[in-house]
DNA sequence: ACTCACATGTAAAGAGTTACATGATTTT
DNA sequence: AAAATCATGTAACTCTTTACATGTGAGT
């Protein structure tokens, strides 16, 4: 599953811009899949070239054209075509764990700075799971629920085993270096 | 941090060829950093080529020159200056989320048998933290430790939750298509 | 007989990120 | 006066993935 599709997917909940796309890739999406202008525009251009979506251009003044997107029924067919996969992937790129793999090269100042930069990162994801589930309504898809749950959750995991572990990669560290002097 | 920084970090270990760093990154990094022949060789050439490495060609019998990697006192160097980054990037790109994100377009069935394949992924994964945590010595680095202990932990919360939600899943799905019968 | 492990590498294709280019309106 | 929001798009660059290319030896 590409930009492409998850922009199709998207569009399944009404008619929206690639700018309007973007912010959803920042918030609700931002902790699973991430996309940039540079892939969501072409990708809904793309899209439009298929016939997988229709545009409609309203002018607007001092501003670009706003560009809406709705879905088309062949765009519906395809992206239930896509979905239809059994076993999608779930990959994770962590420089995070990659650095800490390596701290005993790092001095204990500098592995706290990282891990206080992650909690950091955590707990916005955090507060914006707690406010999405106070906009949640009957009418919320299980889907949605589903994803910002499980975010939430492994969230707060790492965030417990970050607070409750991290002084052990310091203090080994503070060995060392004492070790070294 | 790409995968020239990582193989850079993994030669820290002691001396290893493409071949046993390919193992290494299926392995212990295969949670959160993977990496395929096609890119670790060229990594190791361009580190080899800026003298970050040196290598040591063993001859074999019927197989290609085994080439082993060492780090250099440049190489050792240039990964603690890449060390050096408050802020390293912890990115998930999920097809898995994604899919569910859109689960009132599938099927009960199609959904049970994303969700039955992710847990299978897991049950993976899971084994072998546990099998790394029995292979665990005293000299084992805190990072290593630290690393696992958070896929262990991040596995284990994601397994959770889909085990205690993901009939909700389904459970709407069966809703909305008997509803639409 | 077949498959797995060992062992290296290249080349093309595919995908995404970043930087650039433009500019009015609203909020701080 | 500066920064953020709205609004679109392209082009170059970077990086990774996939497919190809080759071949032995050991285990099942």
């Amino acid at each position: 599953m590409d930009v492409k599709t998850v922009c199709l997917g998207m569009l399944t909940d009404g008619a929206a811009s690639g700018y309007d796309l973007k912010k959803q890739f920042e918030s609700t999406f931002g902790h699973f899949f991430s996309a940039g202008y540079g892939s969501i525009y072409p990708a809904l251009s793309s899209l439009a070239a298929d016939g997988l979506v229709d545009c409609e251009e309203i002018p607007q003044d001092g501003k670009p054209d706003r560009k809406l997107y709705r879905i088309t029924e062949a765009g519906r067919g395809q992206l239930i075509t896509a979905l239809d996969k059994p076993d999608p992937s779930h990959k994770v790129r962590s420089e995070f764990l990659a650095t800490m793999w390596f701290a005993h090269l790092m001095t204990g100042e500098q592995i706290r700075a990282v891990l206080s930069n992650r909690l950091e990162e955590i707990a916005r994801y955090l507060e914006m799971f707690e406010q999405l589930e106070q906009e949640e309504s009957a009418d919320t898809p299980a889907g949605t629920r589903f994803v910002c749950g499980c975010g939430k959750t492994v969230m707060q995991a790492l965030q417990d085993y970050i607070e409750s572990h991290g002084h052990e990669l310091t203090d080994d560290t503070n060995v060392r270096l004492s070790a070294a002097n």
